[in-house]
RNA sequence: GGCGCAUUCGUCUAGCGGCCCAGGACACCGCCCUCUCAAGGCGGAGAUCAGGGGUUCGAAUCCCCUAUGCGCUACCA
């Protein structure tokens, strides 16, 4: 392929943030202008006036920033082909109708949409094909001029021509054809006079001389509008290739339903952007036989459309968290801890802010490969940062042992720990003698101790835990522990 | 209803005529490691390659039919 001539776009609409699927077509998209050395280019597709959502151009660009996917062209940056916003481009697309309707291959339309609503009723009644019956088509000249002169409002359709085939070529899914006499004469000019997405898609893609339109599979249908559209125009069509569709669990198209719809979300929820981006990478695409995980370079050096498979592919979270740990045991501590430490500020109680970063520097090694999202992050560390976690004092007597050996464990351990050099190794040390001298078993003596340290059945390691707490919050939770497990009543 | 696309372990996938009685990964199960939980190591189970016809010496791979799923069928993209 020409490197040079290679332009792809992202074209998202503002109606809302995007999600997984959506922002798999602009990976894909950059990917393979990156493979190529290509411009990759983003365009609003804004000419839905009542869809419009207010600030999701704003979170549309910053999910692709949040993903290290970045543009030549497009909003913030500019371009050569501008504007990148199709609400400031009406003229191109007038002027493109007005050719049309010139040549012959559009028309105004009068219809109601009354009218059309119960054409589809009938149609659905008789079992028909859907679809305009091309009424406004044959108008004649004196009732166009009547139906103006009434004021009337119109749309302009495109005429499809009413036999032969359109064929298309698609760089995924090979030959595609459709019957052009079931194709329907569709809206190019809406009575707003903004544009449908074909007419604009159409112009824009030819006007910004993109080479490859990369699109989901959902788009496949009104392909042969758009060729047809090419061809009445007289412009050379880019190339085609309909990506496989992202489906939920239940094999529908994705949607709240499946949880986390926008991408941003993903992020509250502590995904990391690599670890996503690599997830996503894998819906459709593969690069050998067995890689998964991989760095960016990887995927951008071996992305071709060749690799691209055909069936839809369904999103399974699971996969996606267990990637995202992997990425978190990668890291090295300082990103981990600048990683997680806005999660922390988020979900932490606010009296045991701010977060010191030095001390969660050595937190970090305990929790790293055990984390698998970093919203988890304040649940697993918060025992590090209270004064005294709260627990029930029953769980420290454990299952086989009784409220005398615990307290008298505890005791052991206390005063052992009270002159002790506060390092794990020697802690350890000293415990396990003390274990054998209780005649506990490790489990029980440290399940015992692991909960009057940190409040949970589950922790890292007892002893770094410990050694990073420190003599000033163990010695206390001990004597917590003592003095909690005196007040209950034995035999309860 | 019409049109189109798709169909390999539960899921993501490898496979582009013989290397495949189908490989990898997630999840699952067992064992090891072990103070708990993870992580890690080892092993296991899991796909008659949707079904049926062809083509071929030979098919998961090519062709046809059927079934199923999904998408589109808006003055939404």
């Amino acid at each position: 392929m020409v490197a040079d001539n290679i332009r792809v776009r992202y074209a998202p609409s503002p109606t809302g943030l995007p999600h997984i699927g959506n922002i798999r077509t602009a990976l894909f998209n950059w990917l393979f202008a990156r493979h190529y050395g290509g411009k990759f280019i983003v365009r609003i597709e804004d000419t839905d006036r009542e869809r419009l959502v207010p600030g999701a151009v704003e979170g549309i660009l910053e999910g692709l920033e949040w993903l290290g996917i970045d543009w030549d062209e497009g909003p913030r940056v500019g371009g050569d082909y501008g504007s990148y916003y199709q609400s400031e481009r009406l003229p191109l697309y007038r002027e493109a109708a007005d050719k049309l309707i010139g040549q012959g291959d559009a028309y105004r339309c009068y219809c109601t949409r009354e009218r059309l609503d119960q054409l589809r009723v009938e149609q659905g009644r008789n079992k028909q094909a859907l679809g305009y019956d091309r009424c406004c088509r044959s108008l004649t000249p004196e009732q166009q001029r009547a139906l103006e002169s009434e004021g009337a409002p119109s749309v302009v359709r495109f005429a499809m021509p009413d036999s032969g085939v359109t064929q298309l070529h698609d760089l995924i899914r090979d030959d595609v054809e459709w019957q052009n006499e079931l194709v329907d004469d569709f809206i190019l000019i809406k009575s707003d006079g903004f544009p449908t997405y074909h007419l604009a898609v159409v112009t824009d893609d030819h006007l910004m001389q993109i080479s490859h339109v990369l699109r989901a599979e959902e788009w496949l249908p009104s392909a042969p509008r758009h060729l047809q559209l090419y061809r009445a125009l007289g412009y050379t069509p880019p190339q085609h290739g309909h990506l496989p569709m992202i489906l939920g669990p239940d094999r529908a198209k994705l949607s709240k339903r499946h949880g986390a719809t926008s991408i941003m979300e993903y992020r509250d929820e502590g995904y990391l952007p690599d670890a996503l981006r690599n997830f996503m990478v894998l819906l459709g695409w593969s690069l050998d036989d067995k890689t998964e995980v991989m760095p960016l370079t990887t995927m951008r050096e071996g992305f071709t459309l060749e690799r691209v498979g055909k069936p839809a592919a369904i999103f399974d979270r699971e996969k996606l968290s267990w990637m995202n740990g992997v990425y978190i045991r990668a890291m090295d501590a300082g990103a981990l801890a600048d990683a997680m430490l806005p999660y922390l500020e988020r979900d932490l109680p606010p009296e045991l802010l701010p977060v010191d970063r030095d001390y969660l520097l050595r937190i970090v090694p305990l929790v790293q490969e055990r984390l698998k999202l970093l919203a988890e992050s304040a649940e697993m560390t918060a025992y590090f940062f209270a004064a005294q976690p709260e627990y029930d004092p029953a769980n420290l007597v454990q299952r086989g042992a009784t409220q005398e050996e615990t307290l008298a464990a505890l005791n052991r351990a206390a005063e052992s720990l009270a002159t002790a050099d506060f390092t794990a190794p020697v802690m350890e040390e000293l415990l396990r003698a003390d274990g054998e001298a209780l005649g506990l078993t490790p489990r029980r003596f440290f399940g015992t101790l692991r909960w009057a340290v940190t409040g949970r059945n589950v922790s890292p390691p007892l002893f770094e835990t410990m050694e990073v707490l420190g003599r000033e919050r163990v010695a206390p939770r001990l004597q917590t522990a003592i003095d909690r497990l005196s007040q209950v009543r034995s035999g309860d």
